[in-house]
DNA sequence: GATGAATGAGTGTTCATTCAT
DNA sequence: TATGAATGAACACTCATTCAT
């Protein structure tokens, strides 16, 4: 899916590039704490320390804020994440490592996801589907290496099981982060690695034994 | 945690019971549409079927209106939970059958849940303690049933586990809500609900083997 | 031509007459001042007697305002013409009567037609139509006066040149006000009046026995 | 009256010739377009093939660009006026052949006329009046040609009725241009130029005849 | 002389809230 | 109790103009 274009009126790439990085870490900061509709494009622009006048020569509409911002986290969280996954084999440890890597990730870019994740929706239908491919592109890593994994393990696990289990992987990333609330009261970052891991292998080493024993209902 | 009074003018409390389901109904159904912030109180009036000065009559800001509607969702989900948690016995059928009927309760109100899920974070510091409280109620609900469950199959899990496991029960129920544009897709509510359980089953029965086996990264 | 509808949120016809017609009242005084660019809602607004926010309950935008102005004018000067010509029967005296009657209109309107004639092109593709179609049936309303008078008179004049004079009187009208910035330094309303007709008239009642003798280049 | 002088940065004349004739030429056809107010700086600089900043070198505001473009064009349309008269004796055939030479420049230099027409009220208090003494002007040049012509042809008419035709054929002229959207659909330029010479003459040669018959009103 | 990034006052428009009837 | 007209603070976005390079 091609990147979409933000159209900016200042021509230097250089500056563009420089701008929106504050702009960005400037409506990060500032999503996270009011939300998307409720921060003003003039607080966007002061924080990113420029006029508003400057802010729009780099953006057409509030909304390409958003959608750069969200751009952006994914794009980060996407790269880390495939260079790690490039480093490994694909054993179960890889597997172990990559959610553990993963989670980390995800800790780290608390704020960014926490925003991401409650403003996208936000965005306009010409945006939405472009962000959201990002996210089928991360999950379908996951599929990627749990399907190495069991490959190099002998292990065998429906096709319709590995979506689920790379959607939970991922879905919990981010719990760690818009639920952190409650979250971290009761777990400090290693637990919950430790804790999630220790429920997905479980579910995944023993699951082909289990296959058609239990009903859903 | 008691109960958030919102202010309204008028007394008769059989006509504020009244007003107020025409108002969250209408409210919900414009949500659902546009999200809180896009919807104008003009529009909740309008679609609830009387004035805006009579809309002001039952509230005192639209925060209220997200408030009353967030509050009637949880509490449709935690009593149609509580129900049927009563009705069981605390073993793993009980487990797997409060799961599944929990799923399937998204699954009938996920427009709601959708609603309350993405503009829940559009509550007031006031308000938003005594909605997340409802929901730890909830995943307090499933805590039990995981530790009745264990009691009567003799299985053991660390307190942590079990929180744990009771937190992913329920963001995959609104999983099943919030990330539809890709689920629905891959899967049928019958095979996300028997995938699910087969996952966390596994991780259940499984667990208490395994544990201290696997070191986390 | 159906009249455009201007929408207003205000339901009360009676109110919406009476503050369109407050609005309309101040929006010429100020587009007369400053051009309708040149011109603020706001300013309308307090022109008006009332706040920005009640100006936009009776309008949609900036635009309609121009619009509910031009086509209150030109209802104004139209029905004055139409009852005066009414009144008269179609000789060489009411043609006369006529001009003079729709020039001290104009003379009257000055402001409100001067407005008009320099803002109308401001119009969106969408209402400008309607309100050229008003001109030309203006300008029908002379035509049909001057071939009553022919009729009347026993006169012969082409058709085209029927059109031309009922558009020559048409403009001379406007003519005494949008250029009245000279016209008024060496004429007083009666002599421009008299005039106009003056030359008009000439070529009416001379113009059939010199047809043909005149090459036009 | 003395030239309005527009101030620039740039000392070098040729230059500032240059660069003015690339300016007025991209401005007459975005004016054309889109009427002065929605013009911006930034498209008349980048029509005329420079930047913003070196736009500012040769005017101070951007109605230094509306003034040299209404300058500019009635300094041709005044140029061409002239040269076509200084060639006639001043008899009734050199009037026609006047009436008919101006109607014809103003069918090519329509565009101009009507961006002219219409956004001269947009000059400032300061740039109008010599503007519109170029009218002045231009009607002044027909009041002589009429002069000319009645000595010639040993006719009589009234200070005052000199003036006004000379106006009316300036307005005629005008009139071409601005009511464009009606008059073509019925008029061919030569139809129109002949009907109207007409009206004129037939007024001119039988008015001193019928002087005193006709009441005006 | 030329460039174009930066500026911020100003604009049209919206909408939650109030209050007289 | 119900209504809906009135309000004005607030917002996204524009654009003429400046000035450092």
């Amino acid at each position: 899916m091609k990147k979409r274009e933000v159209h900016a009126s200042v021509k230097d790439e250089r500056l563009i590039e420089k701008r929106r990085d504050q702009m960005i870490k400037g409506a990060v900061s500032l999503f996270k704490e009011k939300g998307f509709h409720r921060t003003t494009t003039r607080e966007i622009a002061k924080e990113a320390g420029f006029s508003i006048g400057t802010l729009y020569e780099y953006i057409r509409t509030k909304e390409d804020v958003l959608y750069l911002v969200c751009d952006r986290i994914y794009d980060q969280v996407g790269e880390r994440l495939q260079q790690e996954l490039d480093m490994k084999r694909g054993n179960l440890e890889s597997l172990k490592s990559a959610i553990s890597y993963y989670f980390r990730v995800m800790d780290e870019m608390q704020d960014e996801v926490l925003v991401m994740y409650q403003e996208a929706k936000s965005l306009s239908k010409d945006a939405l589907p472009y962000v959201l491919n990002k996210e089928l592109e991360m999950v379908a890593m996951f599929e990627q290496v749990i399907r190495n994994c069991m490959a190099a393990e002998g292990m065998k696990l429906k096709e319709q099981e590995i979506q689920l289990m790379a959607h939970n992987i991922f879905v919990q990333g981010q719990m760690w982060g818009f639920r952190r609330w409650v979250l971290h009261k009761h777990f400090c970052l290693e637990d919950y690695i430790a804790g999630q891991i220790e429920l997905l292998i479980n579910g995944l080493t023993k699951g082909e034994h289990v296959n058609g024993n239990l009903s859903s209902n």
